[in-house]
DNA sequence: CTGAAAGCGCTTACAG
DNA sequence: CTGAAAGCGCTTACAG
């Protein structure tokens, strides 16, 4: 069964393949009454449907982009696509996904696939290793906004988490609360991956800030496969009374870990996640979390990068914005009864 | 900038396009060792990269599919939409994803704007309203793959749990336990949406099989932000002794709901959910869930596809296949005390 | 072994 | 107010 096209249709209607492109255009302002009837008519008897992608070819704009996710097993990463998605669709974009899972070798194909298909811009979480690789895109003037993560002297727009005030937030509340003994875990940071790296810098630097000690044994970074090990060690004799989590996979594996252990939280160690998890609020305790606005970040960069390809160039505020964390208290956290005073 | 096309390769090497285009496709049989050479160093010289619009549109065949979930926030959907795209990245396919937000005229306005795209097939939740406009689709030879849902009468390839049974399993499983009290909660069936109505009925199917009185009052399909007052007025003087929770949104509102009125669980009542939550291994009660098995669910939906769009012709296997739920006991069901003999 | 020509389904100046 | 023509960047018989 033939697609009908526009051809089809115009000669049904009686008028050349030029009218009825402006017909379906919605240049009327010359058209007669009569002929857009006509074809109106025509259109409808052959249920035609324009096809894109020839006029996508024609027009070189495809109202497409691509979002590249750092890994879709992830909470924020699924929530950036879903937002973005949302946000496209308003404005009659479609949405290519990949999941780069970490990647950056895969990211680069990903991208370039993407590019070969005429995708109108990208969102993606940067990596390092591609710096050079979107420095050229973005000397190009091709429209790209990056998610989660800096990359050094990349001249691009950011969108990012207060990575710093985050672990800031999470180790002056501890203190607070009277912890002096204080605990990090996260994922690899990879070849450098900022997010996580920016995380575990500033929690280091809070903890001097606070003249408190850091124990490096405390102070991991390690593949979700090695953290029960990593946290058995951590706790074989003393241990940190508090601990913080870097993200929500990583929580995943501390309550995995205390559950086996049956060790009792907040008693046998506090902990504070620096990722909203569903199941913060109804949690046993329930858990004290420093949430990223990830919807926010997401409309954000899929605003910009709209506005850029819409108006053809890049907004002034494209630059970098950095998304304040927010702290929720809850229950995860118990006063540290060796406050010495 | 122009982007550099096919045409100037040809200029650079001295050859037409024609045998640009063979070098490109690979089509290498007749072609002499000097040509490709030359051919060869004028793609790197320019660093061309083919059109893949253009190619689409001459060969009538884009290597891009859309998948049509029925809400991102779902777990279960999420997941499809992670395997669909490894699946097809795998195969040099490219992925569009749309969020229905079980809406059926936001469904069919995606369809419409994916086919506009020239989408090789598409995968969906369907939606009984959408069924004649399905129909017309599949009479044209359209690939497409339903799943999640059945549409009674429609002559489409169906990836399904075996709802029937996962209902059964807990009915059994609690009633082994000694529950006669038992309740069922989902998100409503909005317009036959027969995931959530397979579920329902077969919870009634099960009941009655056991000879076990249905309570209409424990017995409820509502909107998320109901539940918590469905649950007081459940449990507002006796309750069910068990509740089963017919998806993962329902069950976070059941563990809120119980966390807010401090009952604890399982003694206040016993729990299981109809499908998996990350937190159920390590969450305290540990949850009893029945599992879809998602990933595999996808990756079979993922695969006809594929095949179809590949081969030309409609998998024989693809009709309909159940899968089977799988039940994983923990620790939120306790024995009933009041278990006669 | 390689090239000229037609065509995929549109859009867009430009005539008239 | 409408149409003929060229062109978007490819591919594909068909010649030679």
């Amino acid at each position: 069964m033939k697609k009908t096209t526009m051809a089809d249709v115009a000669r049904e209607a009686g008028v050349s393949k030029s009218t009825v492109s402006q017909y379906v255009n919605g240049r009327y302002d010359y058209m007669s009454e009569q002929t857009k009837q006509t074809i109106e008519r025509a259109i409808e008897a052959l249920s035609y449907r324009p096809n894109t992608l020839a006029r996508s070819l024609k027009q070189k704009q495809t109202s497409t982009i691509g979002v590249i996710v750092a890994n879709l097993l992830n909470q924020f990463s699924s929530e950036v696509v879903r937002v973005v998605e949302s946000v496209c669709h308003d404005e009659g974009f479609h949405v290519f996904v990949c999941n780069a899972e970490d990647d950056p070798a895969k990211e680069k194909q990903y991208i370039e696939m993407l590019l070969d298909r005429q995708v109108d811009g990208l969102v993606l979480f940067p990596t390092e290793a591609n710096k050079a690789y979107y420095a050229s895109l973005l000397k190009q003037g091709y429209p790209l906004v990056c998610l989660d993560r800096l990359v050094d002297g990349l001249d691009a727009p950011f969108v990012l988490l207060d990575h710093a005030q985050a672990s800031m937030l999470a180790v002056d509340y501890l203190v607070s609360k009277g912890h002096r003994d204080i605990g990090f875990i996260g994922m690899p940071v990879g070849e450098v991956i900022t997010a996580r790296i920016e995380r575990r810098e500033a929690f280091e630097a809070a903890m001097r800030h606070r003249d408190l000690r850091i124990n490096e044994h405390w102070l991991q970074n390690v593949p979700l496969d090695n953290m029960h090990d990593v946290l058995e060690d951590m706790f074989y004799d003393d241990g940190p009374t508090a601990l913080i989590a870097a993200n929500d996979q990583t929580l995943n594996e501390v309550l995995m870990y205390a559950k086996k252990k049956k060790m009792k939280l907040p008693e046998a160690f506090s902990v504070v996640s620096m990722d909203h998890v569903s199941y913060a609020p109804f949690f046993t305790p329930s858990i004290t979390t420093i949430a990223q606005p990830a919807t926010e970040m997401a409309e954000c960069a899929a605003h910009w990068l709209l506005q850029w390809i819409t108006s053809g160039e890049r907004p002034s505020e494209a630059v970098m914005r950095r998304f304040a964390p927010k702290l929720t208290i809850r229950e995860s956290c118990k006063e540290n009864g060796e406050l010495g005073e």
